[in-house]
DNA sequence: TTATGCTTTCAGAAAATACTGAAAGTTCAG
DNA sequence: CTGAACTTTCAGTATTTTCTGAAAGCATAA
């Protein structure tokens, strides 16, 4: 590894854990991502100076998160690595997965809490505010996933755009009134 | 704490590390949340069943995040609780919290990244990734900084838009082109 | 000033998490 | 079969993170 290559690398495993995985797996993709060719096991071990076993359990998670699939290569029975998809791809995964793990929970926690019926003013209080909750995960998760189904190019002028948003929804809200203003 | 409540707190705690924060702040936010009265903080580390240094620290986390404030009632010198906001408000907060954390430092070092210049192969195709997840991560950085400086009403109208937005986007395309199909 | 009631700090203990390396598992060629 | 080349597993260890509680700090009342 290039001083260059290095410090981006050690960068991910710093990062790694503010992602949602761990240094060493950090490390893993962040070196997948940035060399050209698919790298076996034994590779990626010997180059963060890692254990052979730790590799074993990185690959497996970054599998769970669908960021690296398997490359063989011919006459060789070695398994090698490499990134399952363009930057892009692998960014929505992560975002993908980050809500599931981080959201889905807490909103199926908040349905069921807002079965019971409340028993005092304190647990009326409590559960408008898990209402409140719900509503706002819920948005964003269906947002998230109506956004996530747009094609990238679309989704990608949508940010190009920025706050422009406001404005192309102004022009919407006065066509459809037929040119008044509001 | 009714069971409700306490279903509620606890959870919190359990997620707290994947929000960003741990256990203990989990359950302190929790709580806050979804009780009506500021709580002090030794309330909180009976209702919870921590020490008081634990909270005293916890408080300065959830402070830092700007999730709480200080409310001082009349006569009484300790200090209470309370969200800083409504949860929209504090979901807002962490956002950009996490933002900060996840992706600005990153953002700097693949800045600095750009500037050297690749003496190799190798090092060009790793320059190229490190610029494409710059640009993607710039894009993403941009996008989120405008939609929160978009008021909460027209942001909660592109939500509920969901993937409709497409549509609008195709609509706004035509009408600046005189109406010619694509 | 001293006492009181509160908050913060931080060294050390406890708990959670990540890592190693040896052993067991798998696959396949001969 | 057998053995070679590889991968996975997991008990034990190392590292990191979190928590406790006692001591120190700070503000106010008397």
């Amino acid at each position: 590894m290039t001083p260059n290559i290095e410090r981006f690398v050690m960068h991910c495993g710093e990062m790694g854990s503010r992602w949602g995985f761990n240094r060493t797996i950090g490390q893993m993709i962040g070196l997948l991502i940035v060399n050209e060719e698919p790298l076996t096991a034994n590779e990626l071990a010997e180059t963060l100076n890692i254990s052979r076993g730790n590799v074993s359990m990185g690959i497996k998670e970054l599998q769970s998160w669908r960021l690296i699939q398997v490359r063989h290569i011919a006459g060789d029975r070695k398994d090698y690595y490499e990134p399952a998809g363009s930057i892009w791809d692998l960014a929505n995964r992560v975002f993908e997965e980050r809500r599931k793990r981080e959201m889905d929970p807490t909103l199926s926690l908040l349905r069921s809490a807002m079965l019971e019926n409340p028993a005092s003013d304190k647990e009326q209080y409590a559960q408008d505010k898990m209402l409140e909750i719900h509503d706002l995960l819920e948005s964003v998760t269906m947002w998230a996933g109506e956004l996530q189904n747009m094609s990238p190019d679309k989704l990608k002028t949508l940010m190009k755009l920025g706050s422009g948003v406001g404005k192309v929804l102004d022009m919407k809200d006065k066509l459809l009134k037929g040119g008044s203003s509001s």
